[in-house]
DNA sequence: ATCAAATATACCATTGACAGTATATACCAA
DNA sequence: TTGGTATATACTGTCAATGGTATATTTGAT
């Protein structure tokens, strides 16, 4: 994969958002929606592509679909997510607010739901 | 300026080595030019792109348009191009060999001609 | 077998980036 | 002031990315 390809990927915002976040840990579908508040269409197409590329994979776990980051992280992609996460700008401290929405909403969950995917929320379930 | 701003320059291979040739030192459109190998038009729709962004700048001497880095480069684009130099991919090495073609051009240059601009050369001359 | 939930795909319209051609501008030299 | 060199801009067509609507697929529950 070049460099360019990277580059592209992250320049958009919202595909930004969706790896930092799985950087954090893998997420379903609907959790990534939820916090970034996109259509389903969108976040759908948006995470074809990158898995497309090679950055994401994904698993079924019953009806949800379970996206991560391809490890080990590519170089230049692992890069750039620290930089941010410590940057200053409009862009990044929205990285660090959706870190914060998403432990709010796995815990959140948490408690309600029986039957949460394990590799999203641990041994306490969630979703 | 947004941190997807510089991606999207970035992302442009053509851009990125511009960068990368001016992180050296100033150039003249000419030279740029010919490192490249690209049409006039295009590079200069190019530079002013980048221009209009903010990353560089621009001064006349004569009938030369010497471009440089705008001072103090922008975090996210220091920190790349410098992993970027560092790293090993098509691209990556592609801008090592900018970098070296760049010096020759200017070595070669510097003995015929008597009226280069200083702020590219140096003391000794070259376009 | 049917239904509902989660997710993906097909299709279409719109937009924006980019390349190329031609033309303009700025400067210098004769 | 004429001409040449270096560079920029205007204009136009083309293609790729993106968003939206509708529909399909997969799976689990009843």
């Amino acid at each position: 994969m070049e460099a360019s390809d990277i580059y592209k990927c992250i320049a958009d915002p919202q595909r930004l958002r969706i790896l930092s976040l799985l950087d954090e840990g893998p997420l379903c579908v609907c959790h990534l929606q939820e916090i970034l508040d996109v259509p389903q269409v969108k976040m759908s197409k948006q995470l074809a592509l990158m898995k497309q590329l090679g950055l994401l994979e994904a698993h079924r776990e019953g009806t949800w679909m379970i996206y991560s980051l391809t490890h080990p992280v590519h170089g230049l992609l692992r890069f750039n997510l620290d930089y941010l996460l410590g940057a200053n700008c409009a862009e990044c401290n929205q990285l660090q607010q959706d870190l914060i929405t998403r432990h709010k909403l796995i815990d959140g969950i948490a408690q309600d739901n029986p039957d949460c995917p394990e590799a999203v929320c641990g041994p306490q379930k969630c979703c």
